[in-house]
DNA sequence: GCCAACGTTGGC
DNA sequence: GCCAACGTTGGC
């Protein structure tokens, strides 16, 4: 018996481009995380997310980053439409239709955290040393997280602390 | 706006 | 296959 294990990630958004409020806005809460276009972040999301798993949704450049909330995978790695379009800005005219270089999952909006959690105090909080995001010069847009780094946030982002 | 860090590209 | 140049990311 092959029993998947549940993974945690965590995902960046610039809130000026797509918003966890976006998120929100969407039909059923679900949308295409479509245009990432980084090989290490598509492997992730390829190889190893799966529905179900967790994904914390990280506003990233904007004047306050952190984890805005969670959500879940809705739907495992399919082509992504947009390095089809010539019209996307993820338009990538080397990908072949038979052989797509990108893909897309679907995220569907868990909650929003009750308390936004700053970035700032992701790096004070004892237990997230090691998290893939605090790292020097990481630019990861799609990364996972630990168990027990998943725990400890979604603590700091309920009200009940 | 600055700039460090990093990934990608392309000449050789 | 090397590596310099370039573009992008993202915190500050």
């Amino acid at each position: 018996m092959n029993v998947a294990r549940l993974r945690y990630w965590l995902v960046k958004s610039e809130p000026d481009e797509y918003s966890i409020d976006d998120l929100a806005r969407e039909p059923g809460g679900v949308t295409c995380w479509d245009g990432i276009r980084n090989y290490q972040a598509r492997n992730f999301m390829r190889d190893e997310m799966a529905p179900g798993d967790r994904v914390l949704f990280y506003h990233s450049s904007c004047p306050e980053p952190g984890v805005a909330g969670a959500a879940e995978v809705a739907r495992a790695a399919y082509a992504d439409p947009t390095q089809f379009d010539p019209e996307s800005r993820g338009y990538d005219p080397r990908s072949d239709a038979g052989a797509p270089r990108w893909i897309a999952v679907d995220l569907r909006l868990s909650a929003r955290f009750q308390r936004f959690v700053p970035l700032a105090e992701l790096r004070r909080t004892a237990g997230l040393e090691k998290m893939t995001l605090l790292r020097r010069g990481n630019r990861l847009s799609v990364m996972p997280v630990s168990p027990s780094e998943w725990r400890i946030i979604e603590r700091l982002g309920s009200r009940a602390r």
